[in-house]
Formats: C-alpha cells, sequence, structure tokens
RNA sequence: GGAAGCUUGGCAGAGCGGUUGAAUGCAACAGUCUUGAAAACUGUCGAGGGUGCAAGCCCUCCGUGAGUUCGAAUCUCACAGCUUCCGCCA
C-alpha cells in the first residue's frame, strides 16, 4: 500500500507518476473523503477525551466519597454520540483504505516510459541461440514421443486443461533442476533455504498486496468458515516471514529462497499458451527473497536479477534481460527486471523469471519494520525474484538440448542430479 | 473429534472494574568510570494513528471479534492460536 501522506503532501506528483502505469486518480475523490474522515476524526477524538476525563472524574471522586450522580449524568448522555460517530468514522476509514490498496506502487525513476511489453527494455543479452540442421520439435512433440513422460492427456483426465504430468526422465529433469537451483542459491548466493505453507490466510496474501485487487487470480479454499488461498508464488509465505515485526539492522539484509508449487487461476487468459506447459494451473518455482534496508534495494536488484541469471548461465541457456517500461511494471513494484529464455520453437524470448523492487509497498501493509541507525522504526524494502520457473526452465532444456534423433542432451550442470546420464531418449 | 489449562511490551513475567499504556527482571540505547572492554552506577526505552510550523496535546491497542459499564488488561459471550491428555490418522 501506498503511504497516505504522499498523496497529502504531493498529489499531483503521484497522480503524474501513476499514470506511466495506466492508473488515473481521482483527485476531488481523494480530497473529499480525506476533509470528511478530518473533521470525523476530530470530533470522534474529542469526545472520547471527554468521556476518558470525566470517568476518571468519577473514579476519583468515589474514591473520596463524594456524590457523582451529577457528573454520570452528564457522561452518560454522550454514549449513544460516540457510538454513531465512532460507526461513521469507521466506514470513511475503511472506504479511504480500501481505495488505497488499489492503487499501484510508485515507479523508480530508472523506469523507461511505455504503454506494454513492446516499450520494455532490452539491457543485455547472452548466449547465442543455437542453430538447427534439423526440423525442430516443440517441447509438447519432443515429451511426447519420449514415452509420453510429458503427459497432458492424463492431467486433462484427472484435472483438466492447464495441468501436467511427468513421468520417469523427464520428472527426474524436472526435479533436478529444482534442486540444482535451490542449491545453486543457497551454495553460491548465499540464500537461506526455507520450507513454506502452500496455503495461507487472508491477511497474507493481503501483506504482499495480492488482495484486494487480484483475488480472482488466486484459487481459494474454505476451512473453518476462513479463508484459505494457495500461493500464486513463494513471495506470499516468504515475504511474510517479516509481517509485524520490528526487524534489528544487522540482522539485514534477510535472503531467503523455496521451492514450491504456485497456483494460478489464469482467469483472463483464455486461448494464451494453450499449448504445453508455459501456462498451467500449477507450475514449481524457485523463489528468491530479500528483506534490506531502503538505501540498498535498488543495488540489491541488480544482485538478485544476476543470481537468476547465473542459472541460465550455468545451463547454457541463450536469455535476454529486459527492464520492463512503466505500462508492463506490476502492480506492486517500483522497477522489475525480467529475464527472457530462448525457446526455439517460438522462435523468440519468453520470460523464465521476474525480478522486482516493491521498496516500502509490501512492508507498509504487512508492518514490517527495522530499527535504524537513529533508533526509529523505518519499513523496511522488499524484494522478490523467480530464479527459476521450473518448468518454463524444463520446457527451455527440452528445446534447446534437443538432437536429431529426438534425445534430449543433459545440460552439465544437471548431471549430478541425475546420476550423471547424459542423455534422455525414448527407451 | 472430546477434555483441561493458557494467550499482557523485543523476551520473561506482575497486574482487587477507577489518575495502569501497564510493576519488576533481562535485552537494547546513551552517559560516568576505564588505555580499551567487561563489571558497576546513572538515565532513556512498546506500537499505530490524528492534530500542529514546532514544542506538545489527543485517540486507539494487553490473541481476534462482539457485549456489560460513566469507566475493561481485569467481568460476559463467541471464535482463533498454543500446551497437555484421550480418540483417529500419514
Amino acid at each position: 500500500m501506498l503511504d497516505i501522506n504522499l498523496l497529502r503532501n504531493d498529489f499531483d506528483n503521484v497522480s503524474a507518476n501513476l499514470l506511466n502505469k495506466k492508473v488515473k486518480l481521482d483527485k476531488d475523490y481523494f480530497i473529499s473523503l480525506e476533509a470528511k474522515r478530518k473533521s470525523l476524526q476530530i470530533k470522534t477524538e474529542e469526545l472520547q477525551a471527554k468521556r476518558n476525563s470525566v470517568s476518571k472524574q468519577i473514579g476519583i471522586l468515589k474514591s473520596k466519597g463524594e456524590d457523582v450522580s451529577l457528573v454520570m449524568t452528564e457522561v452518560s448522555k454522550l454514549g449513544d454520540e460516540l457510538k454513531n460517530l465512532e460507526l461513521e468514522l469507521n466506514q470513511v476509514q475503511n472506504e479511504l483504505t480500501n481505495w488505497m490498496y488499489n492503487l499501484p506502487n510508485i515507479l523508480h525513476e530508472s523506469v523507461p516510459n511505455g504503454m506494454n511489453e513492446n516499450d520494455n527494455v532490452e539491457v543485455r543479452r547472452y548466449g547465442t541461440p543455437r542453430t538447427f540442421d534439423f526440423t525442430i520439435c516443440d517441447h509438447v512433440d519432443l515429451g511426447y514421443s519420449i514415452n509420453k513422460e510429458l503427459d497432458f492427456e492424463s492431467a486433462a483426465k484427472i484435472s483438466g486443461s492447464r495441468f501436467v504430468v511427468l513421468k520417469n526422465q523427464i520428472a527426474k529433469l524436472h526435479r533436478a533442476l529444482a534442486q540444482f537451483m535451490l542449491d545453486t542459491h543457497i551454495n553460491n548466493h548465499g540464500y537461506t533455504e526455507v520450507y513454506v505453507p502452500y496455503m495461507v490466510n487472508r491477511a497474507s496474501v493481503y501483506g504482499t498486496c495480492q488482495l484486494p485487487k487480484f483475488e480472482e487470480d488466486l484459487f481459494k479454499l474454505k476451512h473453518n468458515d476462513e479463508d484459505m488461498y494457495l500461493i500464486p508464488t513463494a513471495e506470499v509465505p516468504l515475504t511474510n516471514l517479516v509481517a509485524n515485526s520490528i526487524l534489528h539492522m544487522d540482522e539485514l539484509p534477510l535472503k531467503f529462497v523455496a521451492h514450491s508449487p504456485c497456483f494460478r487461476s489464469e482467469a483472463g487468459s483464455y486461448g494464451r499458451d494453450t499449448r504445453g506447459m508455459i501456462r498451467m494451473h500449477q507450475f514449481d518455482k524457485v523463489e528468491m527473497v530479500q528483506i534490506v534496508k531502503p538505501e540498498q534495494s535498488f543495488q540489491v536488484l541488480e544482485e538478485m536479477t544476476n543470481h537468476a541469471e547465473n542459472i541460465l548461465k550455468m545451463l547454457e541457456l541463450p536469455y535476454r534481460v529486459v527492464l520492463l517500461c512503466s505500462g508492463d511494471t506490476s502492480f506492486s513494484s517500483a522497477k522489475t527486471y525480467d529475464l527472457e529464455v530462448w525457446i526455439p520453437s517460438q522462435n523468440t524470448y519468453r520470460e523464465i523469471s521476474s525480478c522486482s523492487n516493491m521498496t516500502d509497498f509490501q512492508s507498509r501493509s504487512m508492518q514490517a519494520r527495522y530499527k535504524n541507525t537513529l533508533g526509529k522504526n523505518e519499513l523496511v524494502h522488499t524484494l522478490n525474484g523467480s530464479g527459476l520457473a521450473v518448468g518454463r526452465t524444463l520446457v527451455a532444456v527440452l528445446e534447446n538440448y534437443q538432437n536429431t534423433d529426438g534425445s534430449i542432451t543433459i545440460p552439465l550442470a544437471l548431471r549430478p542430479y541425475m546420476n550423471n546420464q547424459t542423455v534422455i531418449r525414448k527407451l
């Protein structure tokens, strides 16, 4: 959530910034609601103060054994008026915070302006897409001809569309990828491994700001009359680890990494990426999260992007780094780099990781703070990045490492995780 | 699923319905002493919000939500979480 004081003091600048995210703020609405809130709050607190002091007087008078009936009748009249005021104030405040929760994060000055993904800026490239001297297959055909180890048919039968069943060598390759990614981030990049719940409560999804705006993207469950949500990314449980806490300066930065399934309803993406396992309701991801001091967050974003890139480098997959333009930067993010891996069958780069600096946007809703050098409580900055999406990495490996005979060469980095197997082929 | 106990500040732990936002201890921070550190001593020290140029003043918060009362950490109800015992279970 944005800082409401930013709007009170500098509405026009905030408004101009958010316009780049294609969000138009209603100034009149905000100003009138704020005015209403202010007068109501002042009146309410005045009455509360009066009630408090009179009640205190009653206590003092009674202890002296004096008569209190006169004061009692005076204060008892306050009751109804106060109750109504409190109710009204509550409504106005709810409306205001609700409105606030629907405003996106402010963009960093280094983010280029643009409408959509066409305006994103390529920052750098790694590797050269391989030239094939035979007709290539996409991962669906490859997986089918390798003993149906990539099995969409079975998944459709037992669950529906946008699910996949992996078997035997490909299932093992999928597992190897996740293990390899985890180990690399733990051993080379200094992250702490965390195992997290795959269902979280409502407060957690509010904490990382997926709610209230993106409810329809989530899978929702009922448990004991309470809403539970399947995590759309491990970012939610990992980041909420520091919700409602005050951290010590020396604890920062916190670096968490988790491997988890992710669940997304993909509402509104009908017809997009229907073939293959690019867009699934359930996919695995290795997620990095960092909790850092505000002044370091943009430096850390560069580092975290490098951490994700290292996985692709070690797998020797061609990719490029893209700085998202204003219109393509997500709701909670101030700045985002996407990593796009080369997908031969589509003859293009496809998103495989997204690294974002959420600045204090999430920490404000989570109340995640640290005691700074002045001894003041200050909101931390939170960052997250995929390191990487395991399913899409599997796609990339299958397609980039395919051979004329339909077999797949296993990347060197993964062989230790595959009993030193070198090739996946039809058995 | 059944039964009992518990839930207070960063932690531990007091708290007869009335100047209690909360004793005390630890931790933390600042200072004195010390070549430096430790110890000792002195002082500061919960969070969120409103208002104000500011100093300050005010409001809210003792698991969560309702209720009783002029007044609730303290009483009532519901729910949740934790601990222990029984049942079931991977």
